[in-house]
DNA sequence: GTGAAAGCGCTAACAC
DNA sequence: GTGTTAGCGCTTTCAC
C-alpha cells in the first residue's frame, strides 16, 4: 500500500471493464447541448447516476441520423451499460437498437412506450390544455395558437390537441386564420405573431408553444406598439429562464427539464439493477402566471 | 464478412483500447452545461474532435472541488487520451495533473499559460478596454462598472483591468460608488444598478461584465421607468442570445463561445499528434451595437 | 489466509 | 498471404 501511494499506480478501468464487462459509463445522445430543456436534463442525469459510480459519454447528433447512427454503433462498441436518450428523429433506428443490443435504454420527452422502451414526458396535451382554460377562464375567446411543428409529437402534436380540447369543451370555435405553425426559433414567433395580428378580427390572446417562439411574438408586439397584455394576452410553455428575463414577464406553462433527467437516470440505474421494465414516467407541470396575461369582462 | 453480418458482430471496444492504449474518448470537464458559455464550447469540440474519431466524455463538477479531483482521476483509470477543461476553481490540482498524468490538457477561458499549460481564451482586458473605449466616444464620462467577481480571472479582473485601463487613458476619473461587483446572477445586475441609481451624481452609461448581469441591470430601469437609453445607457459582454431577445436590444461584446470550443479542439488534436506544444490561442471579440447606447453631446 | 494461473476480446508479432 | 500466439491489466478461480 506504501508502494501504490509511491509510485502514483492508477488502476486501469479499460482492463477492469474487459473482465467485469462493466464500463460504468452511461450514453447520452441528444440533437443540442445549447439548449434550455436538455442541458439541465444532462445535468439532472449526472446527478443521479454519478452517486452511483456512473459517469457520462456524451454524444450530440445535432439533428443528424448518421450521428444518430453512429453512435448508437458506438455506444455497442464501447460497451456502455445504458443510455438515455432524447429528440431524436428516426425512431426506426432506435427501436432496432433497443431490441438487439440488449442495452438498457430510456426515452425522454418523447412517446416510445408503444414500442416498450421505458419513457419520461409530461403530459403535453393536458399541459397545453391547461394553459388554454386559463385563457378561456380569463374571459378570452377569440384565442390563437403558434404551434411547434405538428411532425413533433410532443411539443407540436399534442399541444395542439390540448389547445383544441380546450377550445371545443368550451365550445369556442377556432378560426383557421388563428392556427399558425412556427419552427420553434424566436424569428417564427415574431413572423407568425405579424400574420395574427393582420387578421380582420385581431385575437385577444395566444398560447405559444414554447417559450423561445413567444418571446419572438412578444417583441413583435412590442416593436409595433401593440400593449402587452392590454391589447393582445400571451402564455407560452416550457418556463425557460428567458421567460421571467423579458419584460413585461411572460406568463408559462412550468417543467423541470433536470427532473426529466433526473427520473430518466433513476429509471436507467433500476433498468441496470433488473429492477421493473417498460414503464413510463410523467412528470408534473404547472402554469405561471407572471405579466401577460390581461383578465377580459365579458 | 458474410457471419460477420449474419452474426451481428460488434467489435470491442474495450478490448482495443486495452492494447492499443488508446480509448479516442477526450474528456471535457466543465463547472455547468447549461450554460451559453460552455455549451456552445462542448459542441465546438465535438464538431472538430468527432470527425478524427473521438468522442467525448463529459465531467460536470458543478464547481464543486471533489468532483474536480474525482474526474481528474476517473480521466486517468478510463485512460482518457486527451482532456479539456473549463471554468476550473482550484487552479493546483490541474497543474499536478497536466505534470504527472501525462495526458495532453488545454484550459479554454482562463489564464494558465504561465504554468506552462496550453489555453485558449479571449483578451478579456483589451475587449473591456473596446467596450468602455465606445462609451467614451459615444460622450460618455460619468461611466459606472458592474464588475463580475474579481476573484475570477478572466470575466472579473481582466474585464475590470480594462475598464479602468480606458477611462485612465482617457483621463476621466472614476468614483468609488461607480464600481460595483455582481455575483454573475441576472439578480446581482438588478441590484447592483439599484445602487447606482442611488448615487447622488447618477452615471450616465454603465458597463456590465456580463449580458446576464446587464439583463438584471436593464429590468431595473424598465421595471422603475427609467429610460433605456435615454436616461441610461448599458453595454454588455459575451453576447448571449438573451441580449438580442430583449428589448431595447442590447449593446454588447461578442465572443463565439463555439470558436473557443473549436480551437481548443484543434489544439488538443495537435497535441495529440506530439504536434507543437505549450501555445496560447487568443480568439478575436467584436462590439455589437444595438439600442442601450446613447450618444451624448458634451 | 496468500499465491499462481486462466481468461476477458482484441492487436501485433511471428511464423508457415 | 493465412494461421497461430503472446500479452494489454485486471478479476476470479483454484490450489496451497
Amino acid at each position: 500500500m506504501q508502494i501504490v501511494k509511491e509510485t502514483g499506480y492508477q488502476p486501469n478501468a479499460i482492463a477492469r471493464s474487459l473482465v467485469n464487462k462493466q464500463t460504468l459509463v452511461i450514453g447520452v445522445m441528444i440533437p443540442d447541448i445549447g439548449n434550455d430543456f436538455f442541458s439541465p436534463m444532462v445535468r439532472g442525469i449526472e446527478q443521479v447516476v454519478s452517486q452511483f459510480g456512473y459517469s457520462l459519454f456524451l454524444a450530440i447528433t445535432e439533428g443528424k441520423l448518421e450521428k444518430e447512427l453512429k453512435y448508437l454503433q458506438l455506444f455497442q462498441e464501447k460497451q456502455i451499460d445504458g443510455v438515455v436518450l432524447s429528440g431524436v428523429q428516426y425512431q426506426e433506428h432506435i427501436r432496432k437498437f433497443a431490441k438487439e443490443s440488449g442495452i438498457p435504454l430510456v426515452v425522454v420527452g418523447q412517446e416510445f412506450s408503444a414500442h416498450q422502451i421505458p419513457s419520461v414526458d409530461i403530459d403535453n396535451v393536458k399541459a397545453a390544455y391547461d394553459a388554454t382554460r386559463f385563457l378561456l377562464e380569463k374571459g378570452h375567446e377569440r384565442i390563437a395558437l403558434i404551434s411547434a411543428p405538428l411532425i413533433d409529437r410532443s411539443a407540436g402534436r399534442d399541444r395542439y390537441e390540448g389547445f383544441l380540447q380546450a377550445m371545443r369543451e368550451a365550445g369556442v370555435a377556432v378560426r383557421d386564420a388563428y392556427l399558425i405553425e412556427g419552427d420553434f426559433s424566436p424569428n417564427s414567433g415574431y413572423e407568425s405573431m405579424r400574420q395574427l395580428c393582420g387578421v380582420e378580427v385581431r385575437p385577444t390572446a395566444v398560447f405559444v408553444a414554447t417559450d423561445r417562439m413567444a418571446v419572438g411574438a412578444l417583441n413583435y408586439l412590442l416593436d409595433h406598439g401593440i400593449g402587452v397584455p392590454e391589447e393582445m394576452s400571451l402564455i407560452g410553455f416550457d418556463d425557460i429562464e428567458l421567460a421571467s428575463l423579458v419584460r413585461p414577464a411572460m406568463c408559462s406553462v412550468h417543467i423541470e427539464p433536470m427532473q426529466f433527467g433526473s427520473e430518466s437516470g433513476k429509471l436507467l440505474l433500476a433498468l441496470l439493477k433488473d429492477e421493473m421494465t417498460n414503464t413510463r414516467i410523467t412528470i408534473p407541470h404547472r402554469l405561471i402566471i407572471r405579466q401577460t396575461i390581461k383578465t377580459l369582462n365579458k
